[in-house]
RNA sequence: GGCGCCGUAGCCAAGUGGCUAAGGCAGCGGAUUGCAAAUCCGCCAUCGUGGGUUCAACUCCCACCGGCGCCUCCA
């Protein structure tokens, strides 16, 4: 039975679709005026694993993913660089894509432009003119927060306190809480026409008309990072529910925000002041930590796979913030070994690659057990695990949880080549390669779940392995092996010491001697 | 000031009103190995502090201390 954490009620609510069967999710995707940053990956990262499980549950899924395309960021950094503000949102839209694919992030249905919904935002925004939610003054139209009274809902605000006035600026609306649906254009500023002008959509109102033109007026769940609870989707709620008289989205889930580790207060915010004291040292360090957590993602690909980012992110429960550190990301691959080497092990024995395994991609799927359990202390065990990843996945999809069981299964399966001497061809047989194969299944269905674990880690070292190498390597192997019958350890050794040195490593198994780069 | 979050082992991180408080990284001991590596087994926390509620709290409530986010067209 899956929970959900609505941000709306402020506690975990039984996930019940507005459809039998299917499930619409609403994702705010990035404005696309530089690279993206690990900060805008996470949310992508969570809401592709949300879908997986959603979709491993028996739904019919459906996500949205918008990407800003027009807007004041955008405009302005256009005419700094002096290019056409649509030549940079496509190469910075790109760039995010390939941030995407890097970190598996494969579910995503639609990406929705803000200039290819322009039809469907002014007829919105004409819509809340009529219906009196909305006014229009010389060219812009703005949204009247007075006329929407359950306006704070999400944010658990009142009006009251976000009357503060925006820094003095001379405004066209009737009141500082009011926002804009529609910006007329400054000459030289990308327009479309309107009704009110030429003109732009004001940030908010392109998600409530591309929300309603793909997933409908209501439907299941809006996701974003937790700092557009407010005002963002806090105004997109206004918009669409004046709209359409109905509950725009059922649950909202908001993501924690990644931080950049620093061990003294962050430059340049409000806590500056207090932590200015400290010494010049301890404010590089700040501002290090800073640059290396908000540095393009493309470059951060450089130093780590997208999936050991993925595997961090996931680690975590989705709700809370996360300290973005080198650190930690080395942590997490060398984690992440273990399940890579167990897959070597599987190869091993069954000939088979874990990235071919087939498995259910549904719950309720049945595999073939074959078996009493009873009795069967790895069996029970395992069938124990699976109950486990399915609980943690329900309580408001616990990743975390779920990657524990990833370990867990991964003990278990290496315990059982322990036990069952699988490294050893001889004793293998069909009952204990069944069994076998049945945790591997798990493991499989699970991390695939969480969308780990899809394709093998690119090899570094793919273009120095060629064949030439690998026939020396079997060379050397020889001879190592015949000065280890010899119990010539002192040569043994010194082959592999050497190789240490060079960066290869033998490992010496049941099944012979295996090589590989480190 | 307003809204909210967090404080679990050296570090990261799940979780629960009563049962052995997941898992990872690091460390230690053991099995295995010619020695290693890998793997497995074992060890390593009484849950920020002080009160309260309760038969029973780390888990609920209050206060305090400490860390943090948002309130500024930031995912």
């Amino acid at each position: 039975m899956l929970r959900v954490y609505n941000t709306l009620s402020r506690s975990k609510e039984q996930f019940q679709p507005v459809k039998e069967g299917k499930v619409g999710i609403y994702v705010c995707g990035p404005t696309v005026y530089k690279p993206s940053h690990i900060g805008h990956m996470v949310g992508p990262v969570i809401f592709d694993a949300v879908k997986r499980y959603l979709a491993y549950s028996g739904y019919d899924v459906t996500l949205v993913v918008n990407v800003t395309d027009v807007d004041d960021k955008l405009i302005a950094e256009s005419q700094r660089r002096g290019v056409p503000m649509a030549q940079l949102a496509a190469e910075m839209t790109a760039d995010y894509m390939n941030n995407l694919d890097a970190l598996g992030v494969d579910s995503i249905d639609h990406f929705p432009r803000c200039t290819e919904t322009m039809d469907e935002i002014i007829e919105f925004t004409k819509t809340l003119v009529e219906k009196g939610f909305a006014y229009e003054a010389e060219g812009d139209v703005y949204f009247e927060v007075a006329k929407y009274p359950e306006y704070g809902k999400l944010s658990h605000r009142g009006v009251e306190a976000l009357q503060g006035d925006g820094g003095g600026m001379v405004s066209r609306k009737k009141s500082s809480a009011d926002f804009a649906l529609w910006k007329s254009a400054k000459p030289g500023e990308p327009s479309w026409e309107s009704p009110w002008g030429p003109g732009r959509p004001g940030w908010h109102i392109e998600c409530s008309a591309m929300s309603r033109k793909l997933l409908g007026k209501t439907f299941d769940i809006h996701g974003g990072g937790l700092d557009l609870m407010f005002p963002h989707h806090e105004n997109e709620i206004a918009q669409s529910e004046c709209c359409h008289g109905q509950t725009m989205a059922k649950y909202w889930m908001h993501n924690g925000l990644m931080q950049a580790s620093s061990e003294v207060g962050k430059v340049g915010g409000r806590k500056t002041r207090a932590a200015e004291e400290g010494d010049l040292a301890s404010q590089e360090i700040g501002k290090i930590s800073k640059s290396k957590g908000s540095q393009p993602f493309s470059e951060m690909l450089k130093q780590f796979s997208g999936e050991t980012i993925r595997f961090f992110v996931l680690s975590t429960h989705y709700r809370r913030p996360i300290d973005f550190s080198e650190e930690r990301l080395r942590e997490v691959e060398t984690g992440m070994e273990t399940f890579h080497r167990f897959f070597e092990s599987y190869k091993r024995i069954t000939g088979k690659s874990f990235y071919d395994v087939k498995a259910p991609t549904r719950h309720d799927e049945k595999i073939d057990w074959d078996y009493e359990h009873r009795g069967d202390r790895f069996l029970e065990k395992l069938l124990a695990r699976c109950i486990d990843f399915e609980s943690y996945m329900d309580d408001d999809f616990n990743t975390g949880g779920g990657i524990g069981v990833l370990f867990e299964l991964v003990r278990l399966l290496n315990k059982f080549i322990n036990d069952e001497e699988l490294e050893k061809p001889a004793n293998r047989n069909q009952n204990n390669l069944h069994k076998f194969q049945l945790g591997v299944i798990k493991l499989r269905e699970f991390s695939a779940v969480l969308g780990l674990f899809r394709k093998p880690p690119q090899e570094a070292s793919a273009s120095g392995d060629d064949e030439l190498t690998g026939r020396l390597m079997e060379l050397l192997i020889e001879l190592r092996a015949e000065s280890r019958k010899k119990k010539d350890f002192a040569t043994a050794d010194q082959i592999r010491n050497r190789l240490a040195e060079i960066g290869v490593v033998l490992e010496d198994r049941p099944g012979g001697t295996e090589w590989s780069r480190k």
